[in-house]
DNA sequence: AAAGTCGCAACCGTAAGTGTTGCGAATAAT
DNA sequence: ATTATTCGCAACACTTACGGTTGCGACTTT
């Protein structure tokens, strides 16, 4: 897969399993979405921290939302992936004098701010919506 | 440095040179924001195809804005730098089936609207409200 | 008891990006 | 003209992030 491709895995395949409630295993949803099982859980895994969906260990076990699709925005699973798009993840400042630093610091306001304008816009958008009308019928 | 900064360094820079419109040397820049010239004349010679800044050779040479701060988004320097932080680089397809496809095209589509909404929210701040109001006076 | 499934840790390979060096081209200053 | 300065560009090393893979243990249903 590409890069930085969990956002994506992630509303692909929670919009996949808001079609209907089966429980899915990672098996299925990876090779629906083209990649590995363990990448997989590791992705869902964030989801399940996070409350978003529900996994069960054992035959006849997998994966299920943990809620209905309509009350999940995008944000939950952007901020379930710990995912930081715009922010800089500031990490050492070297302030050569203090304008450079306020400099720094405004910029660093600016790209927070975008970040934060892009997860209010993610929380206007549920699975369901992503998901659509149809309901799937692929199992095999 | 740290990763994927280019943003945040062309965002720095331009705002510095928007303090006063003298040239400035990547080598001068380099030193302020803590990286190497090579790394800056990377960045804005993006900026410089893009005709946001411009650059001379030779003595006394160096970068300057190519138009008032004013006049510069920073959607024009995100769209300079070429810059995808949301939508999803696509490269290849597997549609196992077309249900599959379908939803694979749904997620795309909204995150390529996240990228667009991001772009406007970019073009809606200038370089001169980044720069604020004092003029910077450090040349040594 | 057996089989299926997640959980987790460790590792590899690839890709992207920064940092660095070197050299050529252009241009201003002398 | 010569020289010094600066950009332009290509090539390379180094680091980091991430997906992909394997292996094994834990749990739970049948």
């Amino acid at each position: 897969m590409k890069r930085n491709s969990r956002l994506a895995l992630a509303l692909h395949t929670l919009a996949h399993m808001a079609a209907n409630d089966r429980v899915r295993t990672s098996t299925y949803i990876a090779e629906h979405a083209g990649t590995n099982p363990v990448v997989v859980r590791r992705v869902l895994g964030k989801l399940r921290e996070a409350g978003l969906v529900i996994s069960v260990k054992g035959p006849s076990g997998g994966w299920r939302l943990a809620r209905d699709s309509s009350q999940i925005t995008l944000a939950d699973i952007y901020l379930a992936l710990g995912e930081s798009l715009v922010a800089a993840e500031v990490a050492d400042d070297t302030p050569s004098c203090s304008i450079e630093n306020a400099l720094h610091q405004r910029v660093t306001n600016i790209m927070d701010t975008l970040e934060q304008n892009l997860i209010e816009r993610l929380a206007k958008t549920t699975i369901a919506e992503i998901q659509g009308v149809e309901k799937d019928e692929s199992s095999a």
